[in-house]
DNA sequence: TACTGACCGCATAGTCTCATCGGGTCAAAC
DNA sequence: GTTTGACCCGATGAGACTATGCGGTCAGTA
């Protein structure tokens, strides 16, 4: 039973419902993990009908994949307002930014606690993060004298990919007594990741002008592949929506 | 229905059996798994009776954790002839000997396939590798001048368990794309966790000396724990037997 | 037209029974 | 004393059925 007249189908408004949806889902996965939590239970706490929910998501995966998009997003928005202007930065805002959301956490060490099935699913296939954008921009380093010659490309993907998941994960895996405290833990990793692959000197102000704007080009385009995506996932129409 | 009058309760030979019996274990928990591995098929591929395999350990799992230890020890042992004289050498001879050996690579992966039910319980708490004996190792190469001193001893443990458990995981979660051969991998991630606490100048000799023969120490220590622990596995009295 | 929530049906959990397997023992054979 | 393998029995899995829960739909309401 309805409460009130039907509000106008004002796209904003629906936007903003998509969003309460979400938050409610985020708050739910978080408590109880993804396999405890209900379509119903989401409902209930956004203070909306079931249906409704459907209306905005063609399945509950697509809903949660819609979650998980929006914290990338989100996460990508505040590594971005920090301004990095190294590959060092780069890596410590990154890294900082995903321990801070206990999702993006959880979705990398493949915590099965929070994420049930859905951890056990992704697990192996590791995101799809756009590395064509990411050599591109090591690329760009490497133009500009930034880079040890001795790697190559891949190479180099490798070295940074194991470092950011070495610390982010064994950390959860270590015994208690080789813990260190987040904020610490993330410069030993942008220390580690950076003195892996970079050269020694300081660059040229030119250098360093335009190693900076590649890194925030670097990023402005991951996120907003990372925004077209969430935008598919908000679309309002979900017959186009295509669940990973 | 046994064929031959005894053989003399010679401890070598029983030494010998108990190997044996290891080695056919070795072979089945590769080929077909833990979970999938019986003691049947492993008395059956040994030569021997099923009792004859509950006269050395006392429950199936005991026989896994010496089969686990063994490996251990020989790995150390293939470190130990390497002689590494650095710690850049000790990291990458470890590794090395750690990708050489599908037992030890399937443990630290936590591969579910070949181990099963162990591979899920083993998780999360790791190794009681000596740590200690590694701090004290560390030590030795700080008072030589080899470490950056703006890390604390627990820090460098943490920066070298992720880069090595980084490089060696993730190897196994990367796309394909990102993928390194065995060999390569191997420098890089010395090379990785050398340049994250070392320092950069060269030793003197006797530094350089002191430091051989400190990791040569830590190498022979570590071994003599994990033999003394092997030994108590083969033991031959398994009511002694503690399974970890 | 926008939303609701009762309803549907499938997939999973739960229960009971029966059959098999395999870890572990021990009397007998050497 | 040493080794064996038939034997024991608890654990595990298959099978058959029922109960429940929950994702997804749609007729109905405002």
């Amino acid at each position: 039973m309805a409460k009130v007249g039907r509000p106008p189908q004002d796209p904003a408004r629906q936007l903003e419902r998509a969003h309460r949806i979400l938050d409610a889902a985020a708050e739910l996965i978080l408590r109880w993990g993804y396999d405890k939590t209900t379509i119903d239970d989401v409902a209930k706490q956004a203070g909306v009908a079931k249906g409704t929910i459907y209306l905005h998501w063609k399945t509950r995966d697509a809903l949660f994949a819609a979650l998980l998009r929006r914290e990338r997003v989100r996460m990508l928005g505040e590594v971005r307002a920090q301004a990095p202007a190294t590959l060092r930065a780069l890596l410590a805002e990154l890294s900082a930014a995903m321990l801070r959301r206990p999702l993006m956490r959880a979705l990398l060490v493949g915590d099965t606690e929070v994420l049930g099935k859905l951890a056990r699913q992704k697990r192996g296939r590791t995101r799809d993060l756009p590395l064509e954008a990411f050599q591109d921009y090591l690329g760009e380093l490497d133009k500009r004298g930034a880079l040890r010659p001795d790697r190559t490309p891949v190479e180099r993907e490798a070295i940074l990919g194991s470092v950011v998941y070495g610390f982010l994960v064994a950390q959860s895996v270590l015994p208690e007594s080789a813990r260190v405290p987040d904020d610490r833990l993330v410069e030993l990793l942008a220390d580690t990741g950076d003195r892996a692959i970079s050269t020694e000197g300081t660059p040229t102000d030119d250098d360093a002008r335009a190693i900076a704007e590649a890194t925030l080009d670097y990023l402005e385009t991951v996120e907003e592949i990372a925004q077209r995506k969430l935008a598919v996932s908000l679309g309002g129409d979900p017959s186009k929506e295509r669940v990973t």
